[in-house]
DNA sequence: TTGAAAGCGATACCAG
DNA sequence: CTGGTATCGCTTTCAA
């Protein structure tokens, strides 16, 4: 591979020239067009490492996330790194898949190869591990989709209790008295926020809480599928669910074809994420679509800000979701 | 941030020592503690650019695919994600979402940012292309799930003639005369070979080619959407309809509910990616559904093999689809 | 084993 | 404008 040295000897002027030619300095164009000559010649590319330890920048976001399967992240992070990419940015992807000790692994690794700022979508982790990972190597973040408790950074968020509570109150609306639904881990911040729009849903509509008609467990497959069986096989089963994310949606949806169940004559369902999916189903399912391109827009915005020097307080930013296929029923 | 300079001084031992003692080599245990207890004290992380710039390399392996809205995608990158994140490799991804331009571009650019290998999902890049964005750069290539014609590197496809043949088969003996097909650009390796798997089912069951039952588009919604719509406009219409990846086939279902086509009553349809979310519908989709985890393992492994230097010739793995959903109908 | 010193390949300051 | 040179932080001979 040729260096900048091999360049400069060829066009027989100093690094020093070659360097501001090839960061866009003030070069005397016979000069510049001799070092564009030897580029050409030798193939020279700039080697990044080197420039990388000079200059302390990288060019190099990282994502951190807990999966990819779902659509929902899929679109949210192809968004993300488009505009990313716009500004000079690439992205350096790592799914912890809901492991906590990835999550904690991830991140502490993704920090160490010199990332120059990072989008993180947590689940676990907490202020207290989040400040001890990145002690010392204070790089811009932004928590999307979700946020660690006491981790003031800039945030984009949905409007998730709002969501879940139109849901809900939508279905008990419809005439339902028993409305179930099946959650991600407490663990999540989108998971509680969920429950909370339920339950303000209930109080809304003066309906008593009852606690065996709320499943939790992952924002899974198996979550929605094993909490439908668990929901159905109740002393009084449920009239409706709201599942809370895509792959539990799937979940229950898959569940209840095998066991017959009709949607919506049997059991209303309200679904979430991925409306596309779920309008091609006659009727439609009801659905929560969340903002996820916007989401992934706001997040690289945010991120290109602070990339770009700027030192405002943490910005929070939450595009509200849409209620899908409530009207054609 | 300290150095390893800091370190050395601060234990004082060289900084040969604390090189040796961070990579593994052997150095006397009184040093060590000391090195160990300095790097402690200090914070003290290794600048990746700096080792990177002996060392020339980065553990960073390229990802360039069309898209990730589909879970075919999310999938697979996932496993090769993780298995790749095992042998210390993480990745840069890139998506050049169907275009052309974006496809070059996002392959240079990936170069030069360094990577120690690269897998890629090609579309419409030529390989006189491939060999001049990669000059004098020859890192470690896989190409999955698609290739280009005459680029000979380790690659992993599918089965995408058989997969496409069986499927249309199957659709005949049920009894359908009339089989559509709707399909990716024919820039598109696998989208010739679903055509070529089609072609072969006809000839096999004698069925003569009729080519306004074929619709080319992209991969996406609205080539499924449009296309249903373009075959129901047929002075004779098809009586069945193969698809040819996800995004066609939720679009197609997407048309047919709006129309208030029933499937598979007023049309059949063959379905492909993602069964899990076609096997929710009922009746269940016949569906396509290809290995995508098992890909991403098989692309990871080559390229790891590769990266730890092995020199054979290129190999080729072709992990076989699976048609699901035809026996419980 | 350990340490001194020579790079790796760029950038950027500073003098001319 | 241009060029010499110190420097970024680490790895890696090579002697001792």
């Amino acid at each position: 591979m040729a260096t900048i040295k091999d360049v400069a000897q060829r066009a027989n002027v100093s690094v020093s020239t070659v360097s501001k030619y090839i960061n866009g300095g003030e070069v005397r164009p016979q000069k510049a067009e001799a070092v564009r000559q030897a580029i050409e010649e030798l193939d020279y590319k700039v080697n990044p490492f080197a420039r990388m330890l000079k200059t302390h920048k990288s060019y190099s976001v990282g994502v951190l996330l807990p999966a990819l399967s779902a659509p929902f992240f899929g679109n949210m992070f192809a968004v993300m790194e488009q505009r990313l990419r716009q500004e000079g940015y690439h992205c350096t992807i790592a799914c912890y898949s809901a492991s906590h000790g990835l999550e904690r692994d991830y991140l502490k690794y993704l920090i160490s190869t010199g990332i120059d700022g990072l989008v993180y979508i947590p689940e676990r982790l907490t202020a207290g591990e989040y400040r001890e990972l990145t002690m010392g190597r204070a790089i811009p973040l932004v928590q999307l989709d979700r946020m660690i408790p006491d981790v003031d950074t800039d945030t984009v968020l949905t409007d998730n209790v709002d969501a879940a509570c139109d849901a809900v109150c939508w279905l008990l609306d419809q005439g339902h008295s028993r409305v179930a639904a099946i959650m991600g881990s407490m663990s999540a911040f989108t998971a509680r926020e969920r429950l909370a729009g339920y339950l303000r849903a209930l109080e809304r509509r003066n309906v008593p809480y009852d606690d065996a008609l709320v499943v939790e467990g992952q924002f899974d497959f198996v979550t929605g599928y094993q909490g439908f069986e668990q929901l159905m096989a109740l002393p009084v089963r449920p009239t409706a669910i709201l599942t809370t994310n895509y792959d539990t949606t799937i979940g229950l949806l898959t569940a209840a074809r095998e066991r017959g169940v009709r949607i919506p004559e049997d059991v209303g369902v309200f679904g979430y994420d991925c409306a596309d999916v779920f309008s091609m189903m006659s009727p439609t399912l009801p659905t929560v679509q969340q903002p996820e391109r916007e989401m992934g827009r706001m997040a690289a915005e945010l991120l290109l800000k602070r990339l770009n020097g700027w030192k405002g307080p943490p910005q929070m930013v939450r595009p509200k979701s849409l209620l899908v296929g409530i009207d054609r029923r």
